[in-house]
DNA sequence: TGTAAGATACGAAATGTGTCGTAGTAATAA
DNA sequence: TTATTACTACGACACATTTCGTATCTTACA
């Protein structure tokens, strides 16, 4: 039998969005960053990422006294599966709506505005 | 203080859609539409609905025997609330990022990339 | 060398989520 | 009127998630 969905929690995507934008970093690091809106203990990160790691969510380097931590599972995966659940459950699968949704919420950039547009022309042809 | 943001979960997310979808239902009703994709007998259905009520998440008319369901959460609000936490946990806060994602993922029809147009052109100027 | 600072490991409590069994109740049919 | 059926209410279990406290281990340096 195949490997399950991994599905992490919404603490540990947390965690994962800060290894994704450094690419690694150890338990400290990855802590100070949650400090800036969470206010749990170090401890608390620490175990987190044992269990990360546990479940395969991270791998790890132990060489150093502070081990020093990498995302093991592939964002643009992560953005699909989310996305796609998303639009199930909330747009009554629907991706366009999504889409419209998105767009009326925020505020994009000019430039922004022009890479969503030449992606349109692509798909309209 | 004010009311915090009621967060359902993912199987009340499911129930909340079919409510959304139907306007109203029983609880038969809406563990005939589960049962189609899961297998947790009626009495948790049941359990779960109540508990939505409890929640505030549905209102319901308790005149008759079988009690009807009303869903008393606004699905904007929740798409809105949704979106906005999908684009910061796994889009690095950027909706473009989540828009040009959601489009390459699923083939949406010309109808509906035109809709997607007129929205774009709205925004550009 | 031995002590303090800073890491990891791990057990365990508190809370949240999903699941059901069973008891009780109200309408229905024979 | 009694037996069956289709509900609701509710307690309780299993498991997952979040959160710490404490024990133990390194390493740097006074």
């Amino acid at each position: 039998m195949a490997k399950e969905t991994i599905k992490p929690t919404e603490s540990e995507l947390e965690i994962l969005q800060i290894l994704w934008e450094k690419g690694e970093a150890t338990v400290r690091e990855v802590h100070e960053v949650l400090s800036e809106t969470k206010t749990s203990g170090y401890t608390t990160t620490l175990k987190f990422m044992q269990i990360m790691f546990d479940k395969g969510l991270v791998t790890r380097d132990e060489s150093a006294k502070s081990h020093t931590y990498k995302p093991a599972v592939n964002k643009k995966k992560m953005q699909r599966f989310y996305v796609d659940k998303m639009i199930k459950r909330l747009f009554s699968g629907s991706p366009s709506q999504l889409i419209i949704q998105a767009l009326g919420q925020h505020k994009a950039t000019q430039d922004d505005l022009n890479e969503i547009q030449k992606y349109l022309d692509n798909l309209k042809k």
